[in-house]
RNA sequence: GGAGAGGUGGCCGAGUGGCCGAAGGCGGCGGUUUGCUAAACCGUUAUAGGGCCUAAAAGCCCUAUCGGGGGUUCGAAUCCCCCCCUCUCCGCCA
């Protein structure tokens, strides 16, 4: 959400950081939230001053009453006019922060200085680590290899929901659950995480909280009835289990970790990278979320990117840190790495993770404070998140890059223990 | 799903139409006392919006907030309606 204050005391500064953006809509909207808002405050201060008469009035008139025990027909009838004026100013109140409201939920969050200018072509790879196996006749992309070992059926999953559901079978589900496994432990035991298991469904402020709702809602999955949305992201409800408090400045940072399912419509998003895992209905995610003072979130947002490469580290999946652009990342970021690892069987780097830093934007959405110091005034935190990380395309990816000439695909060390076996046999299928 | 009880400040808890942002207690903060600690005593301690002042803060003034929304009334924490949540019992159920 952005603030109010702030762009009242340096509009010029908060045009110019959203200008970075690239959307020239967001000119007319910030215009039109500076003309609300002065609107707004002008009939604060009308309503304010008559509801400081009624208050005056009240306690004059209840002095009245003690004394005559009652109050003449011509002081109510006065005081019914004021309640009358105030009521329908009230209702003006009512309905200019109804439309400031709105609209200050469309306004993005301002990019940090350090984001480089420019749309998706300016994304600046800032490492590398690892040795990109280099892509050949030879290395067959992951739906294959997935078919072949019988650990992937999209066609059945397609028969279930529709395209983009995937299944994973016999040796396929139990890497999936190795995966996760994997990752919990290592945030949990080595990167000081708090595990949590969310809720999947949650309400309507909550998407909002983040910033998935009112923009982005059609990339949601909705229930009926209830009117409950399906998680796109472990973010939505793990940042918000602070919604609305305000938390003790000696417990910051707080670090959270979460598995859980992850559903997006992908509305809009059809014909672009569709074939097998790259881009799913329906996936499994690990994510970490932080809570920070706001002084600490750009190391923090260092600190959170390398728990997220350790995870591709210990897969020993070759990969790079992309810095991406002002132009070209989430609607709450304020800065955003993205994690690719290398996939040699349909040559992409594949983003796996999102790193991104939200500064005061997501706290001020869902009302997440903290105390500095017993007796100082609550702030707002700072909150971060990053995929730690994302299945099907590290599936992918380890199916791609582990893929042998006898058909078989080597699995990273760390995760042996995790899956029972250090290969992946072409014979293991289990059924079908 | 049915019946009942309840939601008050960081926490506990009083308050059934007016002087109540709200008694009292706990906790926090500051102080007095003290060799140190403890105890005792005194003071202080909500959040948001707006205005004045300011480089900014502090400070001062006003308004709102007793789960959320609406209503009755000159006036609502208190009365009425709707919704949400919690607890107890019944039903159902992995």
């Amino acid at each position: 959400m952005i603030d109010l204050k702030l762009l009242r005391a340096a509009p010029d500064q908060v045009r110019a950081a959203l200008a970075r953006r690239g959307d020239p809509a967001l000119k007319r909207l910030l215009d039109e939230i500076e003309a609300l808002d002065a609107k707004r405050r002008a009939l604060v201060a009308q309503l304010d001053q008559l509801k400081t008469q009624r208050n005056d009035a009240a306690r004059a008139d209840a002095q009245l009453i003690k004394q005559q025990g009652r109050l003449p027909p011509d002081v109510v009838e006065q005081r019914r006019r004021l309640g009358e004026r105030i009521a329908e100013l009230e209702g003006r109140v009512r309905e200019a922060e109804a439309e400031l409201g709105a609209r200050a939920l469309l306004v993005p969050n301002l990019p940090l200085p350090d984001v480089p200018e420019g749309g998706e072509g300016a994304a600046r790879v800032l490492r590398a680590w690892g040795t990109p196996r280099p892509a050949g006749d030879e290395v067959r992309p992951h739906w294959e290899l997935g078919e072949r070992l019988g650990i992937l059926d999209l066609a059945r999953g397609a028969k279930l929901s529709g395209s983009g559901f995937p299944v994973f079978v016999g040796a396929g589900a139990r890497l999936a659950r190795a995966l996760i496994n994997l990752m919990l432990d290592l945030h949990t035991r080595e990167h000081g995480y708090i595990e949590v298991e969310p809720p999947l469904l949650v309400r309507r402020e909550i998407m909002q909280g983040t910033g998935q709702v009112p923009k982005f809602e059609d990339d949601a999955y909705r229930t009926a009835p209830d009117d409950l949305f399906l998680v796109p992201t472990a973010e939505v409800p793990v940042t918000n289990l602070h919604r609305d408090e305000i938390l003790d400045g000696s417990q910051l940072p707080l670090a959270y970790t979460a598995y859980t399912p992850c559903f997006r419509r992908e509305a809009g998003a059809h014909g672009k990278d569709t074939r097998g895992l790259l881009r799913v209905h329906q996936f499994d995610k690990v994510e970490l979320v932080r809570f920070c003072r706001p002084q600490d979130s750009p190391a923090e947002h260092e600190t959170l990117t390398g728990h997220a490469e350790a995870v591709l580290q210990r897969l020993e999946l070759p990969y790079r840190v992309v810095l991406l652009p002002a132009g070209d990342f989430g609607f709450a970021s304020a800065k955003t790495y993205d994690l690719e690892v290398w996939a040699p069987g349909v040559r992409q780097w594949l983003e796996v993770s999102s790193s991104s830093t939200f500064t005061d934007f997501q706290a001020r959405r869902a009302g997440i404070r903290f105390r500095p110091r017993p007796g100082e005034r609550p702030e707002f935190v700072h909150t971060l998140n990053a995929s730690g990380v994302a299945l099907p395309r590290t599936i992918a990816a380890l199916l791609e890059h582990g893929q042998q000439a006898d058909g078989s695909v080597r699995l990273p060390t760390a995760l042996v223990p995790y899956f029972g076996a250090d290969r992946l046999e072409p014979r293991a299928a289990g059924a079908a």
